[in-house]
DNA sequence: CTGCGAGCCTGACATTTGTCAGTATGCTAC
DNA sequence: GTAGCATACTGACAAATGTCAGGCTCGCAG
């Protein structure tokens, strides 16, 4: 979690799949001198629930997942983000502190832009502004979506739409069906909002209907076709 | 559901409540000209899943429910909106179509802006983009809070939040403990994200406790304090 | 290579919740 | 006022899910 060898803003993916696609040569050089880059390893946070926001976080390089501790001690996975994205713009407008953990799930290289830069540039560049009300309207989207695919759909629906998660998150190997997930399978619960015995449970119904074959944490999905169909998803 | 005399901006209370505070006189008086003010019947639809925007929607009078449809056909309550809020903005800048169905649960007077007038305004005005964002990730806070509770707390702390939910949207009687909510029992199951058998159980159990008092539709709320406290609320 | 610990997996069981069937009550339209 | 319908309520039962206890396996440190 020390300092390193700074990610280059210009050369950045980031700057182009983000709303920092907006700013002009100059407005990307200044965030590149004001911006704090870190390297975070695996189950590290990246900021935790009740702290006050710093700024913005655009992941160089890696994954993270944000999570929320439920009433029962539990954590529950709200989603993944990854290479290219930025998270905590949400919490930074709200002018509130975190109500959501980050947490590296791979050692992961990224980049804090301080606040005052980036409501500086939102505040003089309505195509910026725009492009951050549409991200965050996007995710608002999603949370409502899973909302009522957590609350009225079973399990195994559920589980399945959770490899679909980390498949969109995480991607596949060369092999078109490995998922490249570092996930443990309480992890996966923390995803589907149950135990991790639950989780293990419906995984092993999946293996002996030929839909998926592990190998300790590894899990390859067979049947992406059946998976879609179980997961049961409709937009 | 016919249009009728129209509700004046300059003395509407959503003019100072909403993202429309930080417009000026003119402005003001432009999107008065624009608007399309409707009445709405309970349970008449204001938009719905599917649909397109076509601006956004400020209440005059009235409450509706934002609400979705689970994959068991089901419907979802995700949010209560009443005189003073605006609602529908999130899918206007996400520029996609609705994935929430907003509904009147009272008859209500809503007026409709256009989404040119308001997007001309969010884009020429860099405080009222910064107030949208602000009460977007509120919503978004909301929504990220809704689903740990959801998905982690037993029926019964979410039923009693359930009517913390109604009491802070709809209110009180002047007797300070009569819920002034026109919700049934099965709407109640729809925030709770359960069966309404499971509902009127728990509002039985809540009875036999003298937390709460029942006549028809109507629900007292006898012993708020422990009511707070069997919802088991955090933040 | 060997021992140890984290994490994967399984079975038995308790609890919670959903479902179904049926009765009671209250509101609305006539 | 009253008939009829929607909604509130209850009990019995079935199904889904959580919990607990224990064994297994993989990967790593020494």
């Amino acid at each position: 979690m020390h300092t390193f060898k700074q990610p280059e803003c210009n050369s950045c993916g980031s700057r182009v799949s983000t709303c920092l696609i907006e700013l002009s040569t100059n407005q990307v050089e200044e965030i590149a001198q004001q911006k704090h880059s870190q390297l975070f390893t695996r189950n590290s946070y990246v900021f935790a629930e009740g702290q006050y926001p710093r700024g913005i976080y655009c992941i160089h390089k890696g994954h993270v997942k944000i999570s929320k501790m439920g009433a029962d001690g539990r954590e529950h996975i709200i989603s993944f983000a990854g290479t290219g994205n930025i998270v905590g713009y949400g919490t930074l407008l709200a002018a509130e502190k975190y109500n959501v953990s980050c947490v590296a799930v791979q050692d992961s290289s990224i980049c804090l832009i301080p606040s005052e830069i980036f409501f500086r540039n939102v505040r003089e560049n309505p195509a910026m502004a725009l492009h951050v009300m549409h991200d965050i309207s996007l995710e608002l989207r999603a949370t409502n979506q899973r909302i009522v695919e957590l609350t009225h759909k079973p399990i195994r629906e559920r589980v399945a739409e959770a490899l679909l998660i980390i498949k969109e998150a995480f991607g596949l190997d060369a092999d078109g069906m490995t998922l490249r997930s570092p996930l443990t399978r309480e992890e996966i619960a923390s995803i589907v909002g149950t135990a991790p015995e639950s989780v293990i449970r419906t995984l092993s119904e999946f293996k002996s209907e030929n839909l998926i074959a592990t190998n300790g944490r590894t899990i390859q999905l067979v049947n992406m076709r059946a998976l879609v169909h179980i997961a049961n998803i409709r937009d």
